[in-house]
DNA sequence: TCTGGGGTCCTAGGACCC
DNA sequence: TCTGGGGTCCTAGGACCC
């Protein structure tokens, strides 16, 4: 989906649209002012020049990105960037509900669906044919040729069908998506999930790439490794220490070289992804591995002069876990704690229990334990608590069933 | 004016078992 | 009279993703 949360925000706020916005914190929803003779509304906006706080941005419309501003950036520098652009809180439960929408819509067309967050899917079209369009009939039957050559010919053919009908289940889905969501996305035909990704990035916003494996010499290669799914920040800065600046680069690296830098596993991997190599499946099916709740403080808070404060924060966080937890239909036998620290040091201390638990009580005590083993001299930023080993909980057919379409 | 919140996967060491 | 070779589970940290 092309600037999820800014677009579902100005579907809403149509008034918005053309001005640089930005969606990050959560505490300066605009204001609706009625005139009382008219009984007109009119909305008044967060500037994001006035934001004080330690909130991020999740996302920026493209006339907010021309300025400079761009998701994961803190709000207080994006308002030292462009502080006249709008500033909107985030609001989860809506974008949740239109990002059930537009897989809904999606699924009509094509079910083969891997949910990959709250604003992506993978789609596997093998299978997939527009009811009621002209796809020249039943799939040709190779064998009927009469030799090797019509053989070949008409798999090329079969081919290229495929390809044409591939591109008109995109336009489909991107029609389906319009309609039910009044939103654009971009997506990309490719062989694999790896070249997909890549390239639904390439004709943003509202495009639609068609990308063979031939075509990852001139349309792949002049890309930065950093485009490629799994290479993050620290790996893209070594790969630039290297002298490897493109994927073309990376692609022509000897694999021994890059095992001896990047170990064996990731140094084989960048490897074959740099050849557009990719044999994932498309998995339509998966368990959540853990669930958790978080919360960075305004404040640093010290463990001593705050614990009323912190003790009260991480009752809460226990209560909101539990709650999610039984919302999704889970128990789980291993509770975790996470600290920040002032100086952003992060430590986590685990737990694992002899049975699965759920209640608020059993988490609040077991990621207790789990506090007691944590350093606690520093001022601490961040307080989270995790629980994993999941197990589904019997019975609860409605929870699952809630799982599979939530689960984002 | 430092850097959210929700996740997944990988690595590495140690305990423990056969 | 030095300490094999598997395997699993648990813990902690870190890179990465949306």
């Amino acid at each position: 989906m092309d600037a999820f949360y800014a677009s579902v925000e100005l579907l809403r706020y149509p008034e918005l649209r053309g001005l640089p916005v930005v969606i990050g914190g959560h505490r300066h929803a605009p204001q609706e002012i009625v005139d009382p003779t008219t009984g007109m509304v009119t909305r008044k906006f967060a500037r994001l020049g006035d934001y004080v706080g330690r909130g991020v941005a999740t996302t920026a419309t493209y006339e907010a990105r021309r300025l400079g501003l761009h998701s994961a950036q803190g709000l207080m520098k994006g308002a030292a960037l462009a502080p006249d652009a709008t500033l909107l809180p985030v609001d989860f439960d809506r974008y949740r509900h239109y990002s059930r929408l537009f897989k809904r819509a999606v699924r009509e067309i094509a079910p083969r669906i891997e949910d990959h967050g709250i604003d992506e899917i993978f789609l596997d079209l093998s299978d997939v044919r527009l009811s009621g369009a002209d796809d020249g009939g039943a799939p040709r039957d190779l064998a009927d040729a009469p030799d090797a050559a019509a053989r070949n010919l008409a798999a090329v053919e079969s081919e290229v069908d495929a390809w044409w009908r591939a591109r008109d289940v995109a336009k489909a889905l991107k029609a389906a998506v319009r309609d039910a969501t009044g939103l654009s996305c971009s997506i990309a035909v490719a062989p694999n999930k790896l070249l997909a990704k890549i390239a639904s990035e390439l004709d943003k916003p509202d495009g639609l790439t068609m990308l063979k494996a031939a075509d990852v010499p001139t349309r792949i290669w002049p890309l930065p490794p950093r485009r490629i799914n799994g290479i993050g920040p620290k790996a893209s800065a070594k790969l630039d220490a290297l002298g490897i600046t493109s994927i073309g680069a990376l692609a022509h690296a000897d694999l021994t070289w890059l095992m001896d830098r990047f170990g064996r596993n990731y140094g084989a991997w960048l490897h074959r992804v740099a050849h557009g190599e990719d044999d994932r499946e498309v998995v339509t099916d998966s368990e959540p591995v853990s669930i958790s709740r978080e919360t960075t403080f305004e404040r640093d808070l010290s463990a001593q002069r705050d614990r009323a404060e912190l003790g009260a924060i991480f009752t809460e966080l226990c209560e909101s876990l539990a709650r999610d937890l039984a919302r999704k239909g889970y128990a789980g036998r291993t509770v975790g704690v996470k600290l920040r620290f002032d100086n952003f040091a992060t430590v986590t201390r685990d737990h694992t229990l002899a049975v699965p638990i759920q209640g608020a009580q059993a988490i609040r005590h077991a990621a207790g334990l789990c506090l007691k083993r944590a350093p606690l001299t520093r001022r601490i930023r961040l307080l989270g608590v995790r629980i994993s080993s999941l197990t589904p909980l019997a019975g609860d057919r409605d929870g699952l069933a809630r799982v599979a379409t939530e689960h984002e």
